[in-house]
DNA sequence: TCGAGTACTTTATCTGTTACAGTACTCAAC
DNA sequence: GTTGAGTACTGTAACAGATAAAGTACTCGA
């Protein structure tokens, strides 16, 4: 687990990923249980894990994402059947919400190259003839 | 102009883009200013047109972030001198508006891989060794 | 003079995020 | 035997950015 406390590239992450991740949540959730049926705090875990600790999602946002997948019927939930423990609510990935997911991966895409593009208009004018590259890496 | 009603490839445009943006607005007006200024409609228009008409930032959101900006000190605005014709504002970056974009930036570079990062988690695995390529274009 | 385009602005509403608070169980340590 | 950390789920209130809608005002060509 990363220290937060002296790294400078590590300032990046919670500071302000979690304002530019809004609206990504629910599909970053399909995600998740598209790969198979999961449970709340699984998911937290594994988005948690899956960016090496950068990105930790706060609870209330997970489980407003939830409510919303529900309701629209992107996922379906029942209770696992732990006789003794805390129970846990398991969530599984319905045809509508793979459809969606696929949707919204490509509105992602597409996204990504607009703001790309425009974000580059910022950059010092190049000597190439080509168009703008982008810098690898 | 793109016609809005037959071709599939604009659906994404509008629809959804504009949520997905969120957030990004201020980076983009301190992209286009950081050029050289610019008054309030042609930042629009430069926008427009930077995606090829794909996306067409909304005039309300755009002068929501005129605001800020000024209020932050990222921009200063004068009144040009139209003696005739329609008023213009003009809008130049400062020193710290520059400084602000290169941060901002960063965090969409990191943004953007924790976003590919996570989406990627509901592909079907992949067979190959290298990453998933982009569709061109 | 009528409409389309340019140009700027404000107000009210909507939505996703999140701080905060709360409930409840388990398990190891003291 | 209770204290604290971790697991697990939920609701509420407040905030911020996006935007529909409406408005003001000028220009120019038909």
């Amino acid at each position: 687990m990363p220290e937060n406390t002296d790294s400078d590239t590590f300032l990046a992450s919670d500071a302000f990923a979690a304002d530019l991740l809004r609206g990504h949540t629910d599909t970053i959730v399909l995600a998740v249980v598209s790969q198979g049926e999961s449970y709340g705090f699984e998911i937290f875990k594994t988005i948690r894990d899956a960016t090496g600790g950068a990105y930790e999602i706060k609870e209330a946002t997970l489980y407003a994402s939830y409510r919303r997948l529900l309701k629209d019927g992107l996922v379906e939930a029942y209770w696992g059947d732990e006789t003794q423990g805390g129970r846990r609510k398991y969530y599984r990935i319905t045809d509508a919400g793979r459809a969606v997911y696929r949707d919204n991966v490509g509105a992602w895409e597409i996204t990504r190259g607009l703001i790309d593009t425009l974000l580059d208009l910022g950059r010092p004018a190049r000597t190439g003839t080509t168009r703008p590259g982008r810098p690898q890496q």
